[in-house]
RNA sequence: GGUAGCUUGCCCGAGCGGCCAAAGGGAGCAGACUGUAAAUCUGCCGGCUUAUGCCUUCAGUGGUUCGAAUCCACUAGCUACCA
């Protein structure tokens, strides 16, 4: 196996707006672009099997470097011949760099990605040096690990060589999260050190491109931070850009109320022909604004986390199915949902399932819900192609929020 | 028949004179969750009303005491051992 089998094009795009309908090419097949990834982080979408993945219509899955590095080990995945061979996932794959556990593990204590900033406080988001699980300095991060306190460093060095042994077909920049609590002053900083991170980790990348020619190509994307900021989304955009990377990642925490605007400021400085993927964000209305404005792939653990805690997904907005007025409802989780979940069972008995403590419950929902934000984004690339995105957005975006 | 022990809020179970409407679980009722330390976490959970307020509770009845779920007596039920 050589050469660079990756590619992007785009085939149409959506009119005074950024958002594109396109298509990745990877070793492992394609990826119809705007799509959904589901999030397999340990190599396992919790609770689903990877052939359900595939028929309720994912077209790639997520894992995470970190947590594959640290069990089983990222040699044994290679061992194992990759991420997707390991796994029985035949598709394309991603691996997240461990960028994000910068932030989970050290100073994020909420992790809270989008928020909405007026309604959390410092104390909320920033865990106390004795909490933390990982420390930056500005050539990697110490991590304590979560499994066994062992301690462990990760350098975008050893990111790159992780990733490469796991073997997913995008893998990302290993990038410093910070989240909007965290002063502009230190944002700066982060970025500078996320920038130096991101010339380390091309180097790496080629490095191991080469030693491992055999292997099928990996596309290295690089990730944007700078926050809230404007003049610092698009600097770091516009750096992270003159390098030599084959697609994109947009980081960071992200008020959720600006999320469309920020995700612009980013994609009007990054080349068009290259893929953009919007990290950790996954709710309806999220997704429509990363689309319109430019992104191109998105992962998030909502659907199937919430899924786990029987928040159930229905175009009239997000429900909790253990709620006593579903008891006896014996209609489908989502009316008119064609998903394995909703075309064979009941709300009654998937609640049936929550209280009795069952593990079939998790699976269940998380079967619907993944199925129905996997098929939202398709929906919205459908409606791109169509030319009635706008309409689309509206009409949807009413029904499902119109309770609140 | 005798002796000893037990009986707490929907359930289990702490409490053993005042700081007790009563710990802690569970159940129940809601809420949160956005590159997964998450099958997790948070709130409520006698009634009125939601207030540093009042009322009714700790098997039943009657006592002792300024004051009892906590001490005493009897009644009922359960448990263990002896016959």
């Amino acid at each position: 196996m050589s050469g660079k089998n990756f590619s992007f094009e785009i085939h149409s795009r959506l009119s005074d707006r950024l958002g594109r309908v396109g298509v990745i090419n990877t070793p492992h097949g394609e990826i119809q672009t705007p799509a959904f990834i589901p999030v397999g982080t340990k190599a396992t979408v919790k609770s689903v099997p990877p052939e359900t993945m595939k028929s309720l219509g994912s077209q790639a899955l997520l894992a995470n470097a970190y947590h594959l590095y640290l069990q089983p080990g990222s040699d044994l995945v290679d061992e194992a011949g990759g991420l997707g061979k390991f796994m029985n996932w035949p598709g394309p794959t991603f691996t997240d760099s461990g960028g994000f556990q910068v932030l989970s593990l050290g100073v994020g204590f909420k992790k809270v990605l989008a928020m909405d900033p007026n309604s959390v406080q410092e104390d909320d988001v920033m865990a106390s040096e004795k909490e933390r699980l990982a420390l930056v300095d500005d050539d990697g991060v110490n991590f304590k690990s979560h499994l066994d306190g062992k301690m462990h460093r990760f350098t975008p060095e050893v990111s790159m060589q992780v990733q490469h042994q796991i073997g997913a077909d995008l893998i990302f920049a290993f990038d410093e999260c910070t989240t909007l609590k965290n002063t502009r002053e230190y944002q700066e900083q982060s970025l500078i050190r996320t920038f130096n991170w991101a010339k380390r980790c091309v180097a790496e990348h080629k490095r191991l491109t080469e030693v491992r020619s055999n292997k099928p190509y990996q596309a290295l994307l690089g990730v944007i931070q700078g926050a809230q900021y404007e003049d610092l989304r698009r600097k770091a955009a516009r750096e992270i850009a003159s390098l030599d990377f084959d697609g994109f990642g947009i980081g960071g925490a992200i008020e959720k109320s600006s999320l469309g605007q920020i995700v612009r400021w980013v994609n009007e400085e990054l080349p068009e022909n290259k893929p953009r993927h919007l990290l950790g964000i996954g709710e309806p209305n999220d997704l429509f604004e990363g689309v319109e404005n430019g992104a191109d792939t998105f992962d998030c653990v909502a659907p199937s986390r919430n899924a786990r805690n029987s928040a159930a997904y229905s175009k009239y907005g997000r429900y909790n199915i253990s709620n006593n007025k579903y008891q006896r409802d014996f209609s489908p989780i989502d009316e008119g949902c064609t998903c394995y979940t909703c075309t064979n069972y009941t709300k009654a008995y998937v609640q049936h399932l929550f209280r009795a403590k069952e593990m079939l419950a998790s699976t269940l929902l998380t079967i619907h819900n993944l199925h129905f934000t996997v098929k939202l984004v398709d929906d919205i690339r459908e409606s791109i192609k169509v030319g009635d995105f706008f309409e689309f957005k509206k009409e949807f975006i009413g029904r499902y929020y119109a309770a609140t």
